[in-house]
DNA sequence: GCAAAAATTTAAAACGTTTGCAATTCCGAA
DNA sequence: TTCGGAATTGCAAACGTTTTAAATTTTTGC
């Protein structure tokens, strides 16, 4: 291996050129001869010159990165797409010579601390931020900063414009639902969490305005609702719809986890999924496929998500765009094991 | 909110002091007055101020930053542990202020030509190294550079020593036949990647070692091979060993997405899982849980081994040990309903 | 063959921080 | 007061790159 020149400076001596002519023959300038951009480019790729990126991101004011706030859920609990999702941001990157910067919150800090030092240091050009709640904190600060953002997921009724790229929840539950009327299911149960995620909202507002649309009187819907985290009170939410007077026919979770428990707990109460309950999630994580007999869901495609929003978000560090860039994306259905036609006979 | 300080410069001139002093300040030199230290730091705190990552980075060689390159599989295919991974290493790092980067190979680019630029830029003080090979080209690499490096996995006869930490494969594997033993089984099966990956090896030496141990002669073991990547040919090779002459009563797999394989095509075949055939995975995946009737296998921890990781790799850089690291993590048995009894009789 | 224009190259400043060394201030002792 | 030394503060260089403006060389037109 041919001994490495570090800087430009060696780079430029063993030339006998000065140090600005090679930066910018690096630089594909038209100003310098091509002979000589051609001769540094040799010379450059023979000694395995790489530039060096902290004088670069002093100079240039740019660091070439792009930050995550890690979302972490807790002790033992990692947002479960979070290895799609930093492979699809990767690959958006990597196109554009860009890197993931992944700054992680300590155990008492809140996420926001975290978010205001990666943009206030200079680390990154950009952030993406996920997990955006009904009215976020965070969107408000990157926009009061001015900072380049994209958001995965949407504020509610925000009163600012900015970059997100979202997955069509409202579509995916109306679909949902339209698909369950028509196999004969009357009687509907929702189980939900409690926390304020826009998520829940719009795909709640989805169901309703799908049900609304039917204009059907005599669709009924349940609602189970639990704290996002707490298996237990989940387990007893869901029970109590499962074993109230009249139990719905087909029960729609707000996302695979809980449909996942209502599979379960309908099996532990001797339910045959799907000829006494159909069941549709909303994720399709692998267990999902594995789970009998094979969960019905949507598939949000998060790392194709993830690689579009990497996209938009050097499209808006580069252009600064007037208008703030909005994707909706469609999730398409998986159809699995655990939706079929409503049972005949209520019991 | 106030006005935001972005400089050094600035934050000195409002204080009427040198940059100098307002430097050492900041780091907490003795040699500045305690009074001065405190205005401040104060002062500092009320500003908003951040230090500038490249300008420091610039000046101390030192970027903290660790690396990693990201692991991509395929198209469709996200290391399942990478989620995992990565906040284990965040939450490792971030108790000493380092942050971490995830560096994409672009598709036609090889990992290590993605390593190299991530370690000649300066963009990282040490790296992270997964999915080591029996022989593999980046571990010498970053031994001839010099670079601080951790290591996830090992090489098989290294020939030189480095910092790695890693799952003992080999202790579970022979933990897993001894309970299988103990259960009256004799004939046992082994699914494997034809892939030369040193936990392939060491898990089946591990394997081996227990059954020679053991010194019972009636005990047999069939293998079955596939690479790693073909599920076509996965399951054909599980096939062949379900329904040759004679079937194993015992399945180890190298890992649990074989192990599901097989449980599928068990259950394809009118077998049930454990009474006809008992069956025992490896890594312990979500699905894993939900497969029916839920498989045994062995959990790695692997958020916890990442911090475990980070710790190492942060003291490799600060102390530069004479001694390479190396820690081998136990895995624990995860035992659900996947194993039991040996079946009275052959079929 | 010469001046002007075009093409090519370079010197020097700047980015924001850390740090070796020098300068200043402060204090008590003479 | 004045001096010595300790305590405190500041100047200026350095890190490796990009970029502005200027200098140099080459080419062109007559």
């Amino acid at each position: 291996m041919p001994a490495r020149v570090t800087t430009l400076k060696e780079l430029a001596a063993s030339l006998g050129l000065s140090i600005t002519t090679v930066s910018r023959a690096l630089a594909g300038h038209q100003q310098i001869a091509l002979k000589t951009r051609e001769r540094v480019a040799q010379a450059a790729r023979q000694a395995g010159y790489v530039p060096n990126t902290a004088a670069r991101a002093l100079v240039s004011g740019r660091s070439g990165f792009v930050g995550l706030v890690l979302p972490i859920r807790g002790p033992n609990l990692v947002d479960s797409f979070l290895g799609e999702f930093v492979t699809g941001l990767g690959e958006g990157l990597v196109s554009h010579g860009a890197d993931l910067i992944l700054a992680t919150a300590a155990q008492d800090q809140a996420e926001i601390a975290v978010l205001r030092h990666v943009v206030e240091s200079g680390r990154a050009d950009g952030v993406v931020v996920t997990r955006i709640a009904e009215v976020d904190e965070r969107l408000a600060y990157l926009r009061r900063r001015g900072f380049p953002f994209v958001a995965h997921g949407r504020q509610l009724d925000s009163d600012f414009a900015y970059n997100w790229l979202d997955t069509d929840g409202a579509h995916a539950f109306g679909e949902a639902f339209d698909m369950l009327y028509d196999l004969g299911h009357r009687h509907f149960g929702l189980v939900t969490i409690s926390e304020p995620m826009t998520f829940r909202h719009l795909r709640q507002d989805g169901l309703a305005a799908a049900i609304a649309r039917r204009g059907d009187p005599s669709v009924r819907l349940d609602v189970a609702t639990a704290p996002r985290f707490d298996r237990g009170a989940r387990i007893q939410a869901v029970n109590r719809m499962l074993h109230g007077p009249e139990r719905p026919t087909a029960v729609v979770a707000l996302f695979d986890e809980l449909a996942l428990t209502v599979m379960e707990e309908a099996a532990r109460a001797g339910l045959t999924v799907p000829r006494d309950l159909s069941v549709i999630g909303f994720d399709n994580v692998l267990a999902s496929a594995y789970a009998p007999p094979g969960l019905t869901t949507f598939d949000a495609s998060i790392r194709q998500c993830a690689r579009e929003i990497a996209d938009m978000l050097l499209t808006v560090i580069a252009d600064r765009p007037a208008e703030p860039l909005t994707r909706l994306i469609r999730p398409t259905l998986v159809p699995r094991a655990s939706h079929g036609p409503a049972p005949r006979t209520r019991n």
